[in-house]
DNA sequence: GTAAGTTGCGCACACGTTTGCGCACTGTGT
DNA sequence: ACACAGTGCGCAAACGTGTGCGCAACTTAC
């Protein structure tokens, strides 16, 4: 017994206190806290009434010891330059909070996840984990697939194998094409990633898609290194070039990076939307601003989240389920930039 | 027993389980993998090869049971609204998987800590909990003090009770003003917030004595409701000032409210330095964009975190230890903007 | 009256780890 | 020969919850 009350403070009640309380079992009480239909209302009643009174609360970890249930999710967040994935966090913890459970966060930053976080999903026996960006190390694939922790990916489609829920991306892409098409725009640039992800290549590959279903193509591709400074810097780029060889539209694969663009154009002398077109992807609240008012195809995170956390249960319930890819289509937000 | 492998899939190594293949107890294998020094090293090589062999990882839930630790810290984080709380997240998010931690979302968003909420820290028995925003509900805070779980502010100083760290937020604050006074300055605004925290309280104050030293005071003070909505609306409603009515420079009492305040002066025709100074507090990476270059106090949340974690351990260890403010000074980040 | 079914609850063990206590064995000094 | 201390390890209980099984009492049916 290693947590002594020193002073008189009196322990907190567990299951056997009740059950002294009350003169009945410990599986009883469990049982009538369960609500087991065994137990007979009065006595559940009288049960319910002595924990509520004695300010019960079930120890997690215990439970956890003798069932594997503990509502622990882990988290994985990408790099703290796209608002993006905090969005994703505040979302998640709603939608967690609605639910009952707890987000344990187990990697938050850019990089793949390696063997050691993948541990810590075994030490702390998660139910299940939602990863918004980093891919897994294949000694973390192994680790999860062998311990059989379900795993979701969110905003990200695995190459190998894995189940995932991620925004129509292609499709969205299309449709930016389309309604800059339908504004009179006629020449196009892409400001992408640098890192290739199924998220960024499919956007991209939307929006080439339905111009050259228009006989155009993308005149002009910049790397906007997934971030604001990524756009800035191409934006102050652009801006150089001659007028001629411009591009008047700008597709920017994420919405921070539409932003940094934005600024990287209009600190250099342009107008947006006047010379300059941009649109972006993801729908941030930042990119509502009056400053931006970015044209974008917002993501369905809330939906999103909600199939991600269902797709996570159903495999808690029934490990043998099928690997799934979900996609939710985006909705266009029309707005001024473009 | 619960979960069962339907397929032949081993089960994951225990303490048990290497202690067969050691041919030991149980409990010797648990000391050789924690060092004790009742075991002789040969012993304990041949244990820690078995265990790195079998890929065995501890149970967290197990020990938590048996002996209260679990790495496991809570973390409560402010509204979404404001960037700070999600840069405190990676901060928190890297020091923790440093020092071998795990971080517990227990409440992400405004409002206060209700009494469900605190009930997790129960449930799952973290170690202490750093809380970056939200008041505790008075019931919340009994329920914390009951079980004797550490907790500490970050950012923040609770007003009966409580362990916290925080920057120096007065002295932050008159920092600020002598600045913008030795930059020709000489009428001030300050955008303050609606809710009353310690935090925002202490900068206001810090401003205004420093000004006082000077034989200035503040002029206006408007409601930037804490985000950059609200910084932008007074921005909106200042520019609609008369010249002659409008002081050449403000402190927002935070940077995001700053960068709102800076957009909307300028989509109203007013220019940033040149008409209007304005300098924030906090040292986002997003005020360093060069479209704001806003001349802030950085907060040294490295620093800070640093201490917050220390002073949950060194509760951990020694309940009994009394609690304690810390406070540490910021540096002033002159820029363009004021 | 007995047999069968139902309802309500307790017994006892399992989950994986930690820890107080104690035992056996070895070496040292008298 | 004895006592003594030190080293290295095992025994067994504890942490709090969940659950398979079984037992008693009570009902219903014949």
């Amino acid at each position: 017994m290693s947590r002594s009350d020193e002073e008189g403070g009196t322990r907190r009640p567990t299951v056997v206190t009740l059950s002294k309380l009350a003169g009945v079992a410990p599986s009883t009480v469990t049982r009538a806290l369960r609500g087991d239909s065994r137990i007979s209302k009065k006595t559940r009643d009288r049960i319910l009434a002595l924990a509520k009174g004695a300010g019960y609360t079930p120890n997690i970890m215990a439970r956890t010891l003798s069932s594997g249930r503990n509502g622990l999710y882990g988290l994985v967040l990408g790099p703290q330059d796209n608002p993006f994935y905090a969005q994703i966090l505040y979302e998640a913890t709603a939608q967690a909070e609605d639910l009952g459970f707890r987000l344990l966060i187990i990697h938050a930053g850019p990089g793949p996840i390696e063997e050691s976080t993948a541990q810590a999903l075994l030490n702390y026996q998660v139910n299940g984990c939602l990863i918004s960006s980093a891919m897994l190390s294949s000694q973390a694939g192994r680790i999860c697939e062998e311990n059989r922790v379900p795993l979701v990916m969110v905003n990200r489609v695995a190459y190998q194998q894995g189940c995932a829920v991620t925004c129509d991306n292609r499709g969205g892409g299309a449709e930016l094409a389309r309604h800059l098409l339908s504004r009179g725009r006629r020449s196009f640039g892409i400001i992408r990633t640098s890192n290739f992800s199924s998220t960024a290549r499919d956007r991209e590959e939307g929006f080439a898609g339905a111009l050259a279903e228009a006989g155009l193509e993308v005149m002009l591709r910049y790397d906007g290194k997934s971030n604001y400074d990524g756009g800035f810097a191409a934006g102050e780029e652009i801006a150089r070039l001659p007028d001629s060889q411009r591009p008047d539209a700008f597709f920017a694969l994420s919405d921070i990076m539409a932003m940094g663009l934005m600024d990287g154009l209009r600190l250099n002398g342009l107008r947006v939307p006047e010379d300059v077109a941009v649109v972006g992807f993801d729908g941030l609240p930042q990119a509502a601003r009056r400053i931006y008012d970015l044209t974008t195809i917002e993501q369905p995170l809330t939906l999103m989240l909600r199939r991600a956390f269902q797709m996570v249960e159903a495999r808690m319930e029934d490990r043998s389920l099928p690997e799934e890819v979900v996609t939710l289509r985006g909705r266009l937000i029309a707005r001024a930039s473009g």
